[in-house]
DNA sequence: AGCAGAGCTTAAACCGCTTTAGAAAAAGGG
DNA sequence: CCCTTTTTCTAAAGCGGTTTAAGCTCTGCT
C-alpha cells in the first residue's frame, strides 16, 4: 500500500504539499494540485484513516450504542429502522459507522469508547435514564445525539416522537368510535417514553370526560410475553371489562391479542385493541393492528442530521426534535354501535 | 485524557514499560507490572486504540459490508439476525464493528476501505458474486468470511445453508403430503441460494418421480411484491394448477398468499404454500407460514467465530460452514386426500 | 576476581498523516 | 533595481502508541 512519502517522492514534493492537496489547502497552486491529483489517481493511493484521525483528532466515523434492556440489540423491531435511517443519512456523507460493544456494567463508559476510538459524534439509543455512564458522556465536549432519552447538555440534544399527543390520539380515536371505557397496558414505567404515554393518556380521559378506572391500567414491559400476561390480568378482573384497550407498544398489543384470543374472545368483536409504534409485524397479524404510528425511519435520519450538524456548526444549543405520530386505521378497532 | 506519557511519568518508569505491562509482555517483572497497573487504574487511563492500531496494524475491531440489492440494509429481515448473532459473538471478544458506508459502484473497494481503517478481519453478505470489487479482497491477506457467497481465497471462507438439501426438505415434505404437482416460485437467479434451491428442488422432485412441469417454475425477486407478481402469473396459467408452490424465500410466499386471497381462492384449501427462511413474519400471518428454517443468528455466530479463528490462528485453509436447514410446519400447507 | 548469561528496563525509531512556522520564489511598488 | 508583500512550498514536530536493539544490574560459576 502506498503511503503519503510515496506519492511525495513520485510526485517530487514535500509529504506536507501532498497532505495538503488532500485535505484542499488553499495555498497550493491549481497545477500543483491537478499534478499531484494525477499521480494520486495513478498509483491508486488512499490516505490511511487511522493515521489521519491520530493526527486531526477526527475519525469520519460515528459511534453507536444500542444497550437494550433485554439485550435483543440491533433485533429490535424498533431500533432497526432507525439504524437504517441514520446509516442513509451518515453514508451519504461518507461517515463510516461504528458499533460499539457495550454491555450493561461495562467498565468503559461511552465516553471512553468514544474518545479511545476517536468518533467524531455518538447516538445512544435503548440507554435507560438511569445510567450512571451518561453524564461523563454529557460532561464531555462530544457532539451526542439521544434517541428516546431527553437529556441535554453541552452539544448534546435528543429527537422524540410526541408521546403525548401519539397518546391523545389514540384515545380519542376510541372516543370517536364510541368507547367509553378505555383501558390500557403500559411498558417499563421507567423509561420516559412509557411516562409520556401515560399521561397523554389520562390527559385526553379527562379532556373527553371519560370514566378513568385505575384497575384498568396495568404496567408489563415493551414485549409481547408482557401484553400477553397483563391482558390475561385484565380478563380476570371481577369487574366490567373495558371495551377498547390502548396497548403502549405493537409487541404488547399482539401479546394481548393473543391472550383474548385464547379466551376464545374476538377482536375487534369483544376488544378494541390499539397499539403504538407500528412495527412491521403489525400489518402483517390477523385482524391487522390498528396503531400510532412512528416513523422510525425519519427518526433515524433526523437524529443523524442532528449530529452533522452539532458536529459542523459546533453551536452550543439545539432544539430537541420531536417528531408527530400519525393514526394508523387497520382492522382492530371497531365502532360501538 | 491522560496519555502512556502520563502514566509513565507518573509511575517512574519509561514509556515501552507502560506499554509492555498494558500488553502483558514476559520481561517485566511482577512487582513492576503491579505497580503500573496500579497508576493505569488510579489514573483511569485507557490507551488510545486509534494509536495502537497505527503502530500495531490491528485494530479490534471487524468490518462489516451488507449491499444489498434493493437497498435495504439493515432492514433486511434475515440480515439483522445474522448481523446480530455477529455482534453477540464479537463483542465477547471486545471487537468493534464498523459498518462500512458502502453504495454499489462505490470507487473505493471493499479491501482499501479495509486497510484505511485498519479492520482485522471483514464480514461480507448480500453481495452480487460478480461484483467486481471482490477480486481485489479475496487476493488481499485480510481474514474475510462471506456469507451466502461461495467465494475462496488465502485467509478467506464462508457460511452458507444447506439451501439444496433445504429445497429438498420442502419438496418431501410436499409429497409426504400428497402433493404431485408442485410449483417453485424463485428468487433472482443470479445470487448462489436461490442456484442452490432450484436444483435442490429438481433433483427431489426427480428422485420422487414427481412430474416437473417448466411454466410452473417461474423467477422472481427476493420480495413481497415479486412473489405477488409471479403467483399472479401462475394463476393466469391455462393449464391445470400445481397444488403446492415451494416460495424461495418467506417474502415472495407472503406476496403469493396475498395474491391466491386476492382471488378468492383459499390457503391452504386451494393452495398449499411452503416458504424458505423463516423471518419473523412468517409465525404472524394468517395462515402461519410453513417454511424451511434458516438458522440466521447462528449463522452469525458461526461466521464471526470463523473470522476470529482465520485471524487468530493464521492458518491458511478452512473448511466452509454449511449450516442445515429445518422444517418448521405451520399451518400453510394441507394433507391432500 | 573475571566473565557469561539471565532478567529487567529503556532510548529511539517508527506507524502515516496533519499542522505550524518559516523559507523561497514570485509579484508588486516606488 | 531594491524592498516589501503575497503566493507557494517545505522541514520538522507532533499525534499516542509498539517494537527493536541495546544497556544495565545481578547472579553464579570457574
Amino acid at each position: 500500500m502506498a503511503t503519503i512519502k510515496d506519492i511525495a517522492r513520485i510526485a517530487g514534493v514535500s509529504v506536507t504539499t501532498v497532505s495538503k492537496v488532500l485535505n484542499d489547502y488553499p495555498d497550493i497552486s491549481q497545477q500543483t494540485k491537478k499534478m499531484v491529483k494525477q499521480v494520486i489517481a495513478r498509483e491508486n493511493y488512499r490516505p490511511n484513516a487511522i493515521a489521519r484521525s491520530l493526527s486531526s483528532h477526527k475519525s469520519h466515523s460515528i459511534g453507536i450504542f444500542f444497550t437494550d434492556h433485554r439485550n435483543s440489540g440491533l433485533r429490535h423491531p424498533f431500533f432497526r429502522d432507525i439504524i437504517y435511517g441514520i446509516e442513509k443519512t451518515l453514508f451519504q456523507e461518507r461517515y463510516d459507522l461504528i458499533l460499539f460493544a457495550h454491555h450493561w456494567g461495562d467498565t468503559f463508559s461511552y465516553a471512553e469508547k468514544c474518545q479511545s476510538r476517536q468518533v467524531d459524534g455518538a447516538v445512544l439509543m435503548g440507554t435507560p435514564g438511569n445510567d450512571p455512564h451518561l453524564e461523563k458522556l454529557i460532561n464531555s465536549e462530544l457532539p451526542t445525539v439521544f434517541i428516546d432519552l431527553e437529556l441535554s447538555g453541552k452539544n448534546t440534544c435528543y429527537v422524540i416522537s410526541d408521546n403525548v399527543e401519539g397518546a391523545g390520539q389514540a384515545v380519542s380515536y376510541l372516543a370517536e368510535l364510541g368507547h367509553e371505557q378505555i383501558g390500557m397496558i403500559m411498558g417499563q414505567k421507567i423509561v420516559k417514553p412509557a411516562q409520556d404515554r401515560l399521561s397523554g393518556f389520562k390527559q385526553r380521559i379527562k379532556e373527553l370526560h371519560l370514566p378513568y378506572q385505575n384497575e384498568w391500567i396495568v404496567e408489563a414491559d415493551f414485549s409481547e410475553n408482557g401484553g400477553y400476561q397483563a391482558m390475561n390480568r385484565i380478563l380476570n378482573l371481577s369487574g366490567p371489562y373495558p371495551t377498547a384497550i390502548f396497548c403502549q407498544g405493537d409487541q404488547i398489543a399482539i401479546g394481548a391479542m393473543k391472550a383474548i384470543e385464547e379466551r376464545g374472545l374476538a377482536i375487534p368483536g369483544d376488544f378494541s385493541i390499539i397499539g403504538f409504534d407500528d412495527i412491521e409485524i403489525s400489518s402483517y397479524v390477523k385482524p391487522a393492528l390498528t396503531t400510532i404510528h412512528q416513523d422510525k425511519i425519519l427518526m433515524g435520519e433526523k437524529a443523524a442530521q442532528l449530529l452533522l450538524k452539532i458536529i459542523n456548526t459546533g453551536e452550543q444549543n439545539y432544539p430537541p426534535v420531536v417528531l408527530p405520530t400519525k393514526l394508523k386505521i387497520r382492522d382492530s378497532c371497531r365502532r360501538l354501535s
